[in-house]
Order: C-alpha cells, then structure tokens, then sequence
DNA sequence: TACTTTATAATAATAATTATCATATAGTAA
DNA sequence: TTACTATATGATAATTATTATTATAAAGTA
C-alpha cells in the first residue's frame, strides 16, 4: 500500500489525523466497510472522532478518485480497489466480498453495449450479486419470501 | 399487457382498487417509477390512497415477482419488468432506461462466474450504469466534481 | 346479510445521510 | 516561534426515505 500522506497532499487534502485514519481504515482492507463500520473501527485509535467528520471524509476522498462508494441494498459502502469490479453481497451475513477474475472484459463489453447502444455517457458501473456467501449457505438461514430483485441485507 | 385482476388473484392478492392502480401505474409504462412518483401518479385516479399503502403493495409485489425492485443510487424504484436487463440511470434528470438487446449472454456469463468462482448462490443481480442520457449530455450541465462509484442522482 | 380475514390510512417511529455553525487545527509566511 | 488565514472538525439539528403501529374499512365467502 502507498504512503497515505503523500497521496492525500498530491490531491489537495490537508493532512490530519482523522483523514489518515479513515484513509487507513478503508484502504487498508477488503471488507467494504460502511461509514458506521469505518467510524467504529477509527475510534479505536481515534476516539474523538465524529461521524459526521467519516462521513465527510469519506466523501470527499471519494471525489478525489481515492476509493470507490458503493450502493448496496441501499446504503453506501466504500471500496479502496476502483478497478471496475463487481460484489457479491450476502443477503444474510452482509458481507461484501469482490468477484476477481475475468470480468474486465465483460466490463467492457458492457460499458460498450451501453455507450453504443444508446448514446448514454457512462461515468460509473455498479455490477452486485445478492444471494448467500458459501458461508451462510451451508447453516441455510430463512430469510422470507424473495423475489426479483430483493436486495434486502440483514437487521 | 395481462388482465391485472386475474394475476393478482393468481398470486392470493384480493383485488383491491389501490392494488390495480399500483399495478397499472409500475406495469404499465417503462419509467422505473420510485413509490412516491407511483403515489402521485395513482392520486390522479385514486385521490385518497396513502403512501404506505404505496409502499407495502410494491413490497408485496416484488415478494410475488410481480416486479424487480431496483437500488438506484440508494432509492428504490420499481420494474415490471423482471426479466434480467440492465440500467442506465442519468445522474442529470433522474430517468432510468432499461439497456436493451444482446445483455442476455452478458448476464448468464457473470452469473455463471459468480457462482462458479466462488460457491456464492445468487438470488438476483443488479447492472446500473450511471451517467448522462443523450439529451442531458447536449445540455452539458456541471454537476460537480465525480469519481469512480459516484451515483448520486440530482435533487 | 353476517362474518372473518386482510387491507387501508393516519400517524408515529426509524435509520442513514446531510446541513449548520462555532471552534480547533493545518499550512504558511513573517 | 508566532501570527494569520483557510479549511477541517465535532456537536447538534435537520432531512429524507422507508417501515412500524393500530384503529377502521373493505374484500371474500357462505
Ligand atoms: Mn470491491
Ligand atoms: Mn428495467
Ligand atoms: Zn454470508
Ligand atoms: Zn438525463
């Protein structure tokens, strides 16, 4: 991983702690973490931190081109990889976890089809997957009834 | 388009006059209406029916694959069409247009990848293009500064 | 028609995100 | 170092979309 300092003055950022250490808390990890999932996870450095300041954070790094905000199931969930990828998001656990592999082409087949077809300009491409990790499949909890395009995450 | 009465009964709804104008107003027409653009649309006819109404008969419909419950920059709207097919949502103005035509392969390849690369079991998945329709790019509004996964819809 | 079940509407509650604004801090230059 | 100015932060309030609660109304049935 590169040094987050540098990479935040090259993009104009005043550097501070609490920008360090949400810089850290999403970059640092595959997990896909939400704005909550950031702030608890910086507060154990950084109790003084407030959300709001996460959110923010959060952000404006995201304007920067520095991480990837993610819609899942209707919140917003950050992502340190902005390769275009897609997610498989379990509808039981929550977990976010990337789909390596193979896809740049289809990406591109996509935004292809999408440019072409249509003349839309694409600026961004959300590809999720919901359904059960290999995890939650196996211990087979019951979510309810579901139908096309449910996107329901857990309580 | 089908008799609305009889599918609904078919799927155990009693036919209430609120469940047929929700019906017509996702099933008839292509606009990937959220709830309130639904509410406002059934008051023309149906002066008195309440939003939760709105909300619980579009979630009972989407439990009974009636239709496909879209995550569109973090609202939710709604498709009669529940055949896998992805979106192109305009950042700009809001319309969300269905992208048409050689998907189908597309589809049944990331599904396939998705399963077959990790043991994850997909329920639905969901393709969103995010960007600017042919008319809004001619127009050329700014909307400020973007990056990668930048889904926001205009006010 | 009377009866039972389910749906509706009014209303309140929830939850995620964003706005406001006074204070604190980073960067910079004397 | 210090003083200065712009920007960032944290406390708090506001907003917005969605869901929950519950008394009343309407649908289905016999
Ligand atoms: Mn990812
Ligand atoms: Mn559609
Ligand atoms: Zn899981
Ligand atoms: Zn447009």
């Amino acid at each position: 991983m590169m040094n987050a300092s540098a990479l935040l003055k090259e993009k104009g950022f005043r550097i501070t702690p609490q920008r360090l250490a949400v810089f850290e808390a999403v970059l640092g990890n595959k997990t896909h973490p939400s704005a909550e999932s950031v702030y608890t996870a910086v507060r154990e450095k950084f109790p003084s931190i407030s959300l709001n300041t996460v959110y923010k954070t959060l952000q404006s790094f995201q304007e920067a081109g520095l991480l990837w905000q993610l819609n899942i199931a209707r919140n917003l969930r950050y992502d340190g990889n902005t390769l275009p990828h897609a997610h498989l998001c379990c509808l039981r656990c929550g977990q976010v976890d990337d789909l390596n592999g193979g896809l740049a082409k289809l990406f591109t087949d996509l935004a292809d089809l999408g440019m072409t077809k249509s003349g839309f300009k694409i600026d961004s491409l959300e590809v999720n997957f919901y359904g059960s990790c290999p995890s939650c499949s196996r211990h087979a909890v019951n979510l309810g009834p579901s139908g096309p395009g449910d996107n329901r995450l857990p309580e």
